[in-house]
RNA sequence: AGGGCUAUCGCCAAACGGUAAGGCAACGGACUCUGACUCCGUCAUUUCAAGGUUCGAAUCCUUGUAGCCCUGCCA
């Protein structure tokens, strides 16, 4: 056996290197997000890492959301998000926090922060507080009260908690320095008043760590020792360390950046998004359509695929756009030997056996998964007249055609040889059945005689198919055009995102559980979907389509 | 008076001064009871550019260029 060189990525680098110079001992990860929205594929891959990291290293993964804000946040995301990141299979066994549960301990640094002389009350209106902050090209200037005694200090700041005063009255700043050529030092806010009630702590407080200042707390507590953020965090390392310092943690955790995961043809913009959901262009938020963790589910994306392309895209610090074929690679590879292989027609037309004797009907046996015996097999129905897909017939075949037309014979799965011998059509010239004879002697698929066919195609007893809609998907915009329409600023949007079919389908594919993963043979991956099927009969949505080197000509 | 970060194949991404891994995609071909799968083969004499150091540079130095992020009492 060749020993696979998996190379490790450059947080794994600093974490080895952390271990071996006893900068600390243990790893300790997390993911902490704020309850104010759901997740999506761009999050997956900060749980996957985090949590990944963790297992790697035998340290522990912590569950935390970051509640700071309770202009922002609601209870019901909170739900949501443990549902989606249990579901990505990410443990934090019984270490679920909440940042508001260290809101004494965050107030107690403030005080400390004031006793130490490092911060101040200002009394600066947010926007005088903007126009002291100087820009990017000139420093700010230092605010009135940036003087204010210690003793003074921790009055109004007591005070402050007590709820003496009003929404923006005053601010906590941390006292840096104005002059930093990073505007994150300018003195940044740390505590603002907001009268509100807040999801887990109520009405107890009045006051609210700003992020810059309590996550860094948060994660200090927690005995985080990697807090991994993504690239727009960069700036905000020197906070982060100096509260951390400032603060005198004994064992200060470091902060990591690492760059988004980006998928192209795909929306991800949360404004972008809600537009879909407004006009109605997309069901919701969780519309197989789109990447959020939710959609991914429904759609019928597994848990492990989803790992397995976190793993492909690897981490680095270079804004990237991942080409969204390596998700569909991960469902494939993921699929195609645990799921059954039903059979179902999505596009028909009917085939007429005519020497197979009228009313008789027979049983036959097919396995599950041609590559899979354990997945074991099923009998399935054969009569006079089936349902064929109608891109498995051509009256006139192009060059290389290997499947039906007139003359040529095939098989049909598991059953037996047929040879086409004619065709009827409709007024419009459509063809609406096909004619064949088969050959008794070819039963389950093999000629006695040795012989062979170029084609196999798939197929449906007609006395004994069922209905079901199936929903085939493909990208929400318009790849040619791009995202967005550069005069309005609209969405180019691909008119044909979702075609909703009805398939006459083997009667063992409607027994299939909501989230139950088959295979449409040439068709693709199919899934029954959950949200849908709770309405009634189930509807199938397509996950992937199989790759084909065989492209019919332009008519 | 600006600062921070990034640049290696169409797309991700290794390589850490020793002579450009791997995956996706693509393209050939073999095999096949799904034109899938599998298998075999092709796919960067060159790493944003130009100089320099070195026996040797994607890696070090210099100067450019391009892209992303930063002026919330959001996270």
């Amino acid at each position: 056996m060749e020993k696979e060189v998996v190379s490790k990525n450059f947080i794994e680098q600093i974490i080895d290197k952390d271990l071996a110079e006893g900068v600390c001992d243990t790893v300790r990860t997390r993911f902490p997000p704020e309850p104010n929205g759901y997740l999506h594929i761009g999050h997956a891959k900060s749980i996957l890492l985090n949590y990944g990291l963790a297992q790697k290293y035998n340290g522990k993964f912590n569950m935390r959301f970051d509640d700071t804000n309770p202009t922002k946040e609601k209870v019901e995301f909170v739900e949501s998000i443990k549902e989606d990141i249990r579901w990505l299979g990410a443990d934090w066994e019984d270490r679920l926090f909440f940042a508001s549960d260290y809101f004494p301990q965050m107030y107690e640094g403030a005080v400390k922060l004031i006793k130490k002389g490092k911060a101040y009350v200002c009394d600066l209106t947010a926007e005088e507080i903007r126009e002291y902050r100087g820009t990017l090209k000139e420093p700010g200037r230092e605010s009135p009260y940036r003087n204010r005694s210690v003793e003074e200090n921790l009055r109004l700041f007591e005070e402050m908690k007590e709820g003496k005063y009003k929404d923006g009255e005053k601010v906590l700043r941390a006292k840096i320095d104005m002059a930093s050529p990073n505007m994150n030092m300018r003195d940044p806010v740390i505590y603002r008043v907001a009268h509100m009630q807040h999801h887990n702590t109520g009405d107890t407080w009045c006051i609210y760590p700003m992020y810059d200042y309590a996550h860094p707390v948060e994660d200090a507590i927690e005995g985080i020792t990697h807090s991994i953020c993504t690239l727009e965090f960069e700036d905000h390392r020197p906070l982060y360390d100096w509260v951390v310092r400032e603060l005198e943690y004994p064992h200060p955790p470091k902060q990591i950046e690492f760059a988004k995961l980006y998928l192209n043809n795909v929306v991800t913009g949360k404004r972008y998004i809600k537009k879909l959901v407004e006009d109605g262009i997309v069901d919701g938020w969780d519309d197989p359509r789109l990447v959020s963790i939710a959609a991914l589910r429904r759609r019928g994306f597994t848990p492990r695929s989803i790992q397995t392309f976190v793993e492909l895209c690897g981490v680095s610090k270079a804004n990237s756009i991942t080409d969204y074929a390596m998700l569909e690679y991960c469902i494939r590879e993921d699929l195609k030997l645990q799921c059954a292989r039903l059979m179902a027609v999505v596009d028909p037309i009917q085939l007429v056996i005519d020497n197979y004797p009228e009313g008789q009907t027979e049983y036959l046996e097919a396995p599950n998964n041609m590559e899979n015996p354990e997945m074991g097999s099923r009998q399935i129905h054969f009569g006079r007249t089936l349902y064929i897909e109608r891109e498995d017939f051509m009256e006139t075949p192009v060059k290389k055609y290997k499947r039906l037309y007139p003359g040529n014979e095939v098989r049909l799965m598991n059953a037996y040889f047929v040879t086409c011998t004619g065709l009827e059509k409709d007024e419009a010239g459509n063809v609406t059945v096909v004619h064949c004879t088969y050959d008794p002697e070819t039963r389950g698929g093999n000629a006695p005689d040795g012989r062979k066919v170029k084609g196999t195609i798939h197929w449906v007893a007609a006395h004994e198919a069922k209905e079901a809609e199936v929903r085939l998907y493909e990208n929400i915009i318009d790849e040619e055009k791009g995202v967005y329409n550069e005069e309005d600023g609209s969405l180019n949007l691909n008119p044909n995102s979702l075609q909703v079919r009805t398939a006459y389908v083997e009667p063992a594919l409607l027994e299939a559980k909501p989230y139950d993963r088959f295979q449409f043979v040439r068709n693709g991956f199919f899934c029954a979907d959950a949200h849908d099927s709770r309405l009634g009969a189930p509807v199938f949505n397509r996950i992937v389509s199989l790759k084909s080197s065989f492209k019919l000509p332009k008519a």
